[in-house]
RNA sequence: GGGGCCGUAGGGUAGCCUGGUUAUCCUCCCGGCUUUGGGAGCCGGUGACCCGAGUUCAAAUCUCGGCGGCCCCA
C-alpha cells in the first residue's frame, strides 16, 4: 500500500521503493542504487535520448576527474560551483600535487580538448555528448532522482559553432529536441529564459525546462545555454575562416538528468502506483491466468498462446503463473505501471476470449483472442499515452495562475502552483517579486505552451509598472 | 550557518525514562496444506538491539565519541 498521492512527498519516497525503482539504503547520503526494475526504465527512457541526439551528435567519454587548474580556468563558471565540489586530493598515501574535481558537469574536462579537435571551419559544427555520473556536494535535503550527490544519468551536450548566431541556432534545434523527447514522455514543460542571476555560471543565457509536480513547487528536467565565446576565450579554441584568419568558436550545452525520470513516475503515477507510457515499461504487458481447481488446463493453455503470440510481437510481455491470488496479482502489476493486463479464466478459456484492462482506467472489456494484434495494440498503446497527457496538462493548468498584485500571487505559489505575472527584466523588480510571493522567478516565457491559451507575452511589470514580459514564480525542486 | 529528534530482523515497530527470564507485534521471506474473477486462510520456520570506548556483578536500556538518517529555522 502506497500513501495517497495527495500527500506527494511520502508517495514519493514510498513509491521509489515498493516500486523497485531505486534501493536508497546506500550508507552514503544522497547516493542511490538503480535497482533492475527501475534501471530498465532507465534504460529504455535513455534510448529515446539517444536516439533523438543520435541523428547528429557524436557520443563520447570524458573523464570523471578534473584538474584544479582546469577547473579554475572560467571565473563564473568556478564561482558558481567551488562549493559543491568533491575533490581527489590523494593517491594513496600521497598527496596529490594537484587536486582532482570529480566532474560537477563537464565543461572543463571537455574544452581543453575542443582546442585540440578544433582547427578549421570546416571542423565545425562541432556536435558531442555522453551520458555520465557527475559530482555536486549537495549540504541540502537529498532525494532520489531528484537531489542526488551523484547524478548517475546526467546527458549532456556540447557543441561549438562557428559565431553567435549559429550557436543560438543550435539552442533553438537543442529546445525542439527536448520538447520532442519530453512530448515522447507525455510529461507537460514550461520553457523559461532563466532571469541573469539564475543563468548556468559561465554562460551567455540559460533556457530551462520546468514541469510542475503534484505537490505544486516546479522541478528543472533540462537546459540549454548559450555560452557565446566566453569559455572559447578561456581555454583559447579558435578557428581558422575560409578567409584564414583566426576567430573564436561559440559554444552552447544542454543537459537532462535522471530528473526526467522523477517527473516520468510523479507526473503519471497514481494512488496504485507508476503509470508508464507503454514504449518505456520495462513490462508492457502482463497475462494473468485464473485457475480454478480442475479447470487449469485449458486456461493454462489460452494463456500460454496468448503469451506466446505477443512475444511474437515483439512486446515485453509476462505471464504470471505464480501461486497468488489474482486480487494480489493485479495490485502488484499497478504498482510497476503495467499498461496493458490480460485476464483468462475459465469464462474465457471456455469461449476463446480475453478480458483486457488499462493501467490508467478501472473498466475492463473482454475480446476475442483473435482480436488481439499487433494494430490493436499499437492503438491502445497510443491512446494510453495520449489519456496521459490530457490528464499531466490538465493538472498542469489546474496549478497554473495569472496575477496582477503581489499577494495574490504570494498565496498562490504558497498553496498552489506556478503564478504568472508579467515582470521587467532587472534584478531589483525580480528581487522584490521572490521576496514577497516567497518563490523563485523562473524566468521569462522562451514560449508559452499552445495548452496554455490567451495569454500576451508583453504587458506591464508588476512591480515597477515598465514593459514587462510574461514570467513564472514558483517554489522550487 | 543555528537548533532539535532518531538509529532494535529485508521493511515498519514495542521495550529505553526506572539496567536483570528465551527482546514485542505487523509485514516480507522460506516450507507445507488449502485456495484462486480485486491484496485468502491455517500450520511450521529463518532473521535484529549502528560502531567503538566507558560505568556496572549485569547495558538495547545510562555516559562519551564516531558513523548514518530525519525535521525545523536562517
Amino acid at each position: 500500500m502506497l500513501p495517497p498521492k495527495q500527500n506527494f512527498s511520502e508517495w514519493f519516497h514510498e513509491i521509489i521503493q515498493q516500486a523497485e525503482i531505486m534501493d536508497i539504503r546506500y550508507p552514503v547520503k544522497g547516493l542511490y542504487v538503480w535497482c533492475p526494475f527501475g534501471f530498465k526504465i532507465r534504460q529504455l527512457v535513455y534510448s529515446k535520448l539517444r536516439e533523438l541526439l543520435d541523428r547528429d551528435h557524436d557520443e563520447v567519454y570524458f573523464p570523471a576527474l578534473i584538474p584544479e587548474t582546469e577547473l579554475g580556468k572560467e571565473g563564473e563558471h568556478i564561482k558558481g560551483f567551488e562549493d559543491e565540489v568533491f575533490w581527489v586530493t590523494h593517491g594513496g598515501l600521497e598527496p596529490l600535487d594537484v587536486k582532482l574535481a570529480l566532474r560537477p558537469t563537464s565543461e572543463t574536462a571537455m574544452y581543453p580538448i575542443f582546442k585540440l579537435w578544433i582547427r578549421s571551419h570546416a571542423d565545425l559544427p562541432l556536435k558531442v555528448y555522453q551520458i555520465v555520473n557527475t559530482f555536486r556536494y549537495e549540504t541540502k535535503h537529498t532525494r532520489p532522482l531528484i537531489r542526488l550527490r551523484e547524478i548517475t544519468s546526467f546527458k549532456e551536450a556540447h557543441t561549438a559553432h562557428r559565431n553567435y548566431e549559429e550557436a543560438e541556432e543550435q539552442v533553438r534545434e537543442a529546445v525542439k529536441l527536448y520538447k520532442e523527447f519530453y512530448d515522447f514522455l507525455a510529461v507537460p514543460y514550461l520553457i523559461f529564459r532563466r532571469p541573469d542571476w539564475d543563468k548556468f555560471p559561465g554562460a551567455d543565457y540559460t533556457i530551462a525546462f520546468d514541469t510542475i509536480m503534484p505537490d505544486g513547487r516546479t522541478l528543472q528536467i533540462g537546459t540549454v545555454h548559450h555560452l557565446a565565446d566566453n569559455f572559447a576565450k578561456t581555454f583559447d579554441i579558435k578557428y581558422e575562416t575560409p578567409d584564414g584568419d583566426h576567430a573564436y568558436v561559440h559554444q552552447t550545452c544542454y543537459g537532462i538528468s535522471e530528473r526526467c525520470i522523477a517527473s516520468l513516475i510523479s507526473i503519471h503515477g497514481d494512488d496504485l502506483g507508476l503509470i508508464l507510457p507503454f514504449e518505456v515499461a520495462p513490462i508492457q504487458i502482463v497475462v494473468i491466468p485464473i485457475l480454478y481447481k480442475g479447470k487449469e488446463a485449458q486456461v493454462e493453455e489460452l494463456s500460454r498462446r496468448l503469451f506466446e503470440k505477443l512475444k511474437g510481437y515483439g512486446y515485453r510481455v509476462l505471464l504470471d503463473a505464480s501461486d497468488e491470488r489474482p486480487g494480489a496479482k493485479y495490485y502488484k502489476w499497478e504498482l510497476k505501471g503495467v499498461p496493458i493486463r490480460f485476464e483468462i479464466g475459465p469464462k474465457e478459456a471456455e469461449k476463446g476470449d480475453v478480458v483486457v484492462s488499462f493501467r490508467d482506467e478501472k473498466k475492463k472489456f473482454s475480446i476475442s483472442f483473435d482480436e488481439v494484434t499487433k494494430e490493436r495494440i499499437e492503438r491502445w498503446a497510443e491512446e494510453l499515452k495520449q489519456r496521459l497527457r490530457n490528464r499531466a496538462i490538465e493538472m498542469a493548468k489546474s496549478k497554473i495562475g495569472f496575477f496582477e498584485n503581489l499577494d495574490d500571487l504570494a498565496n498562490w505559489i504558497e498553496r498552489r502552483g506556478v503564478g504568472l505575472i508579467y515582470l521587467c527584466g532587472s534584478t531589483e523588480c525580480g528581487e522584490v517579486v521572490e521576496e514577497k510571493a516567497k518563490g523563485s522567478v523562473l524566468g521569462r516565457f522562451e514560449e508559452i505552451p499552445d495548452w496554455l491559451e490567451g495569454f500576451e507575452y508583453k504587458g506591464r511589470c508588476i512591480v515597477c509598472g515598465g514593459e514587462g514580459y510574461l514570467t513564472g514564480v514558483a517554489k522550487t525542486y
